[in-house]
Formats: structure tokens, C-alpha cells, sequence
DNA sequence: GGTATATATGAACATATGTTCAAGTATGGA
DNA sequence: TCCATACTTGAACATATGTTCATATATACC
């Protein structure tokens, strides 16, 4: 690609400055909706926690209660509460409840998943 | 599984309450080092602001530079700069010189895997 | 019913985070 | 050499975020 002198473009009733503007058209149509756009940001966002991803990454293994992930993680019962509603809210987790205990799992094996190719993101 | 009743066990010098300490052990036992479940964090957490994502999926169609990116997302240069910045300290871009302009680009293809990992999750 | 356990919830607080602004560096051209 | 362009950097600031604490709910057992 060769250098260009960048150029003052009209678009949506302001001047924006603009070098490459069919390469910024071709981002722009390839672009996931805002909504979804925002749900994966969200989803990111939730996982960008350790102690939020910790609990992901220990119900890879099976179904845990709250209790249980306090003390794998050595934050307070309120604490993982507050983080499993957030993960429940994304639909990343659900729970069945049995007696007094409430026992939380991955959602779908696409979490699972996700989470394997990220770690193997990491090994370069 | 069956419910049981918690027990207070001796761990690390404090009580620790703990209703499956089996379950538990197994998942610290399979749970990724420190160091690495802190990379995985602050990979996701850098991907769960908006404006870095939406960097990161238009570096999928191929290198843009800075006043591109931020003509595409809205935001200041200065903005963009600081994200490609946060990003680029993940290995999550890089960049090339070309007189005064920086092409920046996904750094390997597993970026964009990821990505199109997270975006088939987002549809069930 | 009354008490204990397991978890949830909301407000308050301290910290983390992203953007802006005002510099600074680097390259190119006159 | 001087100026313009493209981008970077650091500090300041406003907002977002996670934890704590106190309180509430839900179930179990006596």
C-alpha cells in the first residue's frame, strides 16, 4: 500500500479526516450490528475479571455450589454472588437449585470452547 | 449429587468453609498459574471495551492506520493511540512504518480466530 | 414456630479505567 | 531550516467497576 495525503471528507454532517476511506467503508459494512457489537464487548468485558473468569474456568470441571467457589477463590460468599448473577445475566452460567444450596454450571459447551481457544491463544 | 453439610477444614493457616472439598481440589488442581490466568484476564479485559473491539475486528480485514481507525470508531487520535498501545503490549497488534503513517494489523491469525470464536457464541 | 445455613441483594466506598488535553517525537516536503 | 502532518505520551479528570457490609430471602431441621 502506498501513503496517501489525507483528506477532509464530508460524512454525517462533520468533517472527518480520512487517508484510507475505502478501507474504512469496507470496516464499516464488515461490522457487527452495535447491538451485537456491545453484547461481545459485555461478554469480554464479564470474562476480563479473574475472579469471574476463575469461576469459569473451575465449572469446566462439573457443577459447583457458591460456597465452593468462595473458597477456591478466597473472596467473600457476597463477592462470588455478585459475580455469578453478572455471568447468569450473560448466560454464560445457570444454576439448579438443591435443598439450600444452589449449584452453578457452564451454560453451554461454547463457553467451554471459547475458553479453550483462548488459552491456546496464549501458547502463541 | 448429594447435598451435604459444610465443614470448617484447616487450610492455609485459616478457616475456610468448604461443602465439596474434593471438587474443590480438583478444580484448583486443573486451574491454569497465576501468571497465566493474569494473561488471559487482561486479554479479555482488553477486548471488553468497545472501541478496542471494534479495532481489533476492523484489523481483520487487513491493516489500517491510526486516523483511519479513529474516523472509523469516533474517537480522538489520541484515543485511538492509547488503545492501539494496550493492545499492542498484548501482542494483540502490530505495527509498520510507512513514512508518517503506522499500519497497524492483527499479530496472528489467532486474534482473528478468537474473535470469530466469540462472534459464532454470541449466536447460541 | 424458631433457629441455622446458603445464597441474594442494594447501597456505599475505594479503586480501576478510558478519554481528554497539552505537551512531545518522528517523518516529509518547501 | 522551518513548518505541517501523523502519531505518541503523561497527567488530570470523570466515570465505571468490584468488594464490602448490612439486610433480605429461601430452605432445612428441631
Amino acid at each position: 500500500m502506498v501513503a496517501k495525503k489525507s483528506k477532509f471528507i464530508e460524512e454525517e454532517g462533520c468533517q472527518v479526516k480520512m487517508v484510507h476511506l475505502n478501507r474504512v467503508r469496507q470496516a464499516r459494512e464488515k461490522e457487527p450490528a452495535p447491538a451485537e457489537l456491545g453484547r461481545l464487548a459485555d461478554l469480554y468485558k464479564a470474562m476480563g475479571d479473574p475472579n469471574r473468569l476463575r469461576i469459569l474456568l473451575a465449572l469446566r470441571g462439573g457443577e459447583m455450589c457458591v460456597c465452593d467457589l468462595a473458597a477456591l477463590t478466597g473472596v467473600s460468599d457476597s463477592a462470588v454472588s455478585h459475580a455469578l448473577r453478572r455471568l447468569k445475566d450473560l448466560a454464560l452460567v445457570n444454576n439448579r437449585r438443591d435443598g439450600q444450596m444452589l449449584y452453578y454450571s457452564l451454560d453451554d459447551h461454547h463457553v467451554s470452547q471459547l475458553l479453550a481457544a483462548s488459552l491456546e491463544h496464549l501458547h502463541h
